[in-house]
DNA sequence: CGCTAAATAGTACGATCGTTCGTTCGTTGA
DNA sequence: TCAACGAACGAACGATCGTACTATTTAGCG
């Protein structure tokens, strides 16, 4: 993945060019998630960051490579946001709920102006086939294998039965974790982020009282 | 709401116009789940239909009443897909488990080309203030009412006990409902809708587990 | 019928779109 | 120190955007 030397013989990239790609790609990425990847014009982009089009053009050879440049500095700042804090909890339903609690928090401190970018932009790309939408599509399904991973974990730890339908699962909590973001949108009342707790609270609940050497109605403990 | 004689003295419509602006918008409602809303351009659209961008710009006062009188024409179409086939149904459980199959076939049988219309339209609106996202979480909210309607009428049917919070029950059947579009639009695999199905279908189980005098693990008779 | 307004096409507008070019400026490696 | 090259700029490109006017055709009521 790393392109170094990218191909043939390109010399070297500036410092003061670094950080400006990084400015222009920091303000895409805010951009993109209220006006959509394609609904982000350059002339905007370049207006909103103080620098002139062609300035601002010359770091990307198309529209294309911008977009894709914006969705990969998006996938950085989720990681670093959501799924690198989680990774240091516990293997397992500790760590399902550290992810669900942090994305709740990456919303809530709106880490994004309008939510989680990678929900509105793969809502707007779904139904768009290009390299883009392929990009988005494959964050989505790593997003949803760190769910997988961890139910694995917490199967393997006997937190859950072996007879819990862990796909399922993971559907579900996808499920609430995608609409809770665009009520959150829409309310910006912190209160709605509840119903996700709730629900994924009810669901891995349901999932750990009927594992190996336990009876149902017993406190879950969380820790 | 019903406006017959708008305003002043504006004559009358005619038969092939009303045919022409009902052409319009049933393009208008296709290419909106595709490209989005914003996305969808006057030109490209009178181009869709075979028509001048002029002639087709005369129905509408502005592209804002465009985008309306386009949502309103999809809900219309909604209204005729899915809610009303639904309404025939019982009260109650039923009513729930007939809306929920009656959106699921309005996926599987396209009636728009890339899932439901709102869903797509909501995520590029949702932050963008204005009268089309207004009237767009309008129409999510009377959705997610038809469901707490029908959740009531079940709880007065005693099919769910009285305890069972009704709001976090809609919440989790739309979440289910809004992610399976998603991953029906990308897939195109008829399968994903049963994720949304099991989904629903362990969701009305445990509601229904605990209701009146009746006691756990009894079959629940859909009829 | 004929009259009239609705329906459509044609043309053009200013703005903005993504993109290219030529040029200047300033950083940086040799 | 200096030449080389990345970074940024202004101007302009053809295309398309939403919108506005005008002219022509056509449908439907008196």
């Amino acid at each position: 993945m790393n392109a170094e030397k990218d191909a043939g013989h390109s010399r070297k990239p500036r410092a003061d060019g670094l950080a400006s790609r990084h400015a222009i790609l920091d303000a895409a990425c805010k951009l993109a998630t209220t006006h959509g990847l394609e609904g982000l014009s350059i002339g905007e982009l370049a207006e909103h960051i103080g620098m002139s089009k062609s300035g601002l053009y010359a770091h990307f050879k198309s529209k294309e490579e911008l977009q894709l440049a914006t969705i990969e500095a998006a996938i950085a700042i989720f990681n670093a946001d959501v799924l690198e804090p989680a990774q240091k909890s516990r293997p397992g339903l500790a760590r399902v709920n550290a992810l669900v609690e942090a994305f709740l928090g990456h919303l809530l401190r709106r880490v994004f102006p309008a939510g989680c970018f990678f929900a509105t932009v793969a809502a707007q790309l779904a139904a768009r086939p290009g390299r883009p939408r392929d990009k988005i599509v494959g964050v989505q399904q790593s997003w949803a294998g760190e769910f997988a991973k961890a139910l694995e974990q917490a199967r393997e730890a006997g937190e859950i039965a072996a007879s819990v339908d862990r796909a399922q699962l993971v559907f579900e909590i996808m499920a609430m974790l995608f609409l809770v973001n665009f009520e959150w949108i829409v309310t910006q009342e912190p209160g709605v982020l509840d119903k996700a707790r709730a629900g994924v609270k009810r669901l891995l609940d349901e999932a750990s009282a009927g594992r190996s050497k336990a009876r149902r109605e017993r406190p879950l403990q969380t820790h």
